[in-house]
DNA sequence: GGCGTATTTAATAAGTATATTAAACAAGAT
DNA sequence: ATCTTGTTTAATATACTTATTAAATACGCC
């Protein structure tokens, strides 16, 4: 094997066995049983189990924040929500563990839920793309164009509905045994209503 | 120690830490720790790990479910739902850790996944009040008092709208630095803006 | 070919986890 | 007082975990 091409598997084997069983769940000598490597060069390139875990699980954070970047917003909001909670959707549908993954090192791991905070809460890109969200949201409830609604609520709303959707599929799947492309099929659907239902919490009530 | 009492009390610690750390970050030796008895007791009792875990999980599912009780239904629709998903929400609230462990395991264990469904699925009773649900809602859509919709799909978006508030709250509350009042007072709006929503998605449009 | 460096492995230390076993202990019955 | 039964502990077997170390291997370079 070419040198350093180990280094590599190693990383992608450690990424997707975390990603399935977790950091406690997953074993450096897993990791190498599954590369096909000896358990100390696991070590040998990562040193500790917990610094290994930690480089992946950052990517993960910066990769699942960095998607909310801020699309375009042309004066047509309906659209414009749409638009983010739509590539939101398709985003996870590719990336269908993330959400678990993320969530469940956060809610097991205070240490963890300390290391991020600063990532997360301190982010001087993101504060600013809340703030620019934040305002059009407060200027087109002026306008009369939406509902009265909290920033913050309407963001939870979304990441509540679209994020669930992805940490129930396994249940959705093993349950119902729906077939991949009924699986497909029910995302397209969960998709639809989500959109619906953001929607319909937005459009102002026609008055008689 | 009053003899038997040990035994509860190695079960009370168990569901404890359990929910807290979820079975791959608890020992037995942990429990026993906490208990302040032998680790051998733990087994005495139990004999197993897996065993007293598994004990443990099935009536937290139980309680989980059974709490999905059909409310009397007096004809005002509106009022039935609003009464359905505050009670929901308020029973997480005194059990904020249970959507993570439900889901936490179920995710990372398909052992049990499968050891759930039935129980899940086949539930007799479940599905009875399903069905009346179902039939409620549909008798609704066809009167024109609420707008289209598919029972599945409002019963997952009440699910995610609520669930998703307890399993984000260790984020809320650390991200944010919340004092346990701010914590309470945050429930409060959540679970208005989550009504809000849902009712929001149920109100058909007014014709002009 | 031989040297130096990076990679990989075997061996192992040190610790922890689950589970069992046998012995100690407690308390009521005879 | 001893026997019985249930409870609790100490000791331990077995296996597995993380991490380190020293030796083996591979590879480029002189």
């Amino acid at each position: 094997m070419n040198p350093t091409e180990l280094e590599k598997k190693i990383l992608d084997t450690a990424e997707r066995l975390f990603l399935e069983k977790g950091f406690n769940g997953t074993s450096t000598t897993d990791i190498a049983r599954a590369v096909g490597c000896n358990q100390a060069l696991v070590h040998y390139y990562y040193r500790t189990k917990e610094k290994l875990f930690s480089d992946i699980y950052m990517q993960k954070i910066e990769q699942f924040l960095n998607y909310a970047n801020l699309y375009k917003y042309d004066g047509d909001f309906y659209g414009f929500v749409n638009q983010m909670v739509c590539a939101y959707f398709d985003f996870l549908n590719t990336h269908r563990q993330l959400p678990f993954f993320i969530i469940n090192e956060l809610a097991l791991n205070k240490d963890r839920r300390c290391q991020i905070k600063d990532i997360v809460v301190q982010n001087q890109q993101k504060q600013e793309i809340y703030y620019s969200v934040d305002k059009i949201i407060q200027d087109e409830i002026k306008k009369g164009t939406i509902k009265p609604i909290e920033t913050f609520d309407l963001l939870i709303n979304c990441l509540s509905l679209v994020a669930m959707t992805f940490l129930t599929l396994p249940m959705v799947t093993d349950f119902l045994q729906k077939t991949p492309e009924q699986v497909d099929q029910y995302l397209e659907n969960r998709k639809k209503e989500i959109m619906t239902s953001i929607l319909c919490r937005l459009k102002p009530e026609q008055t008689i």
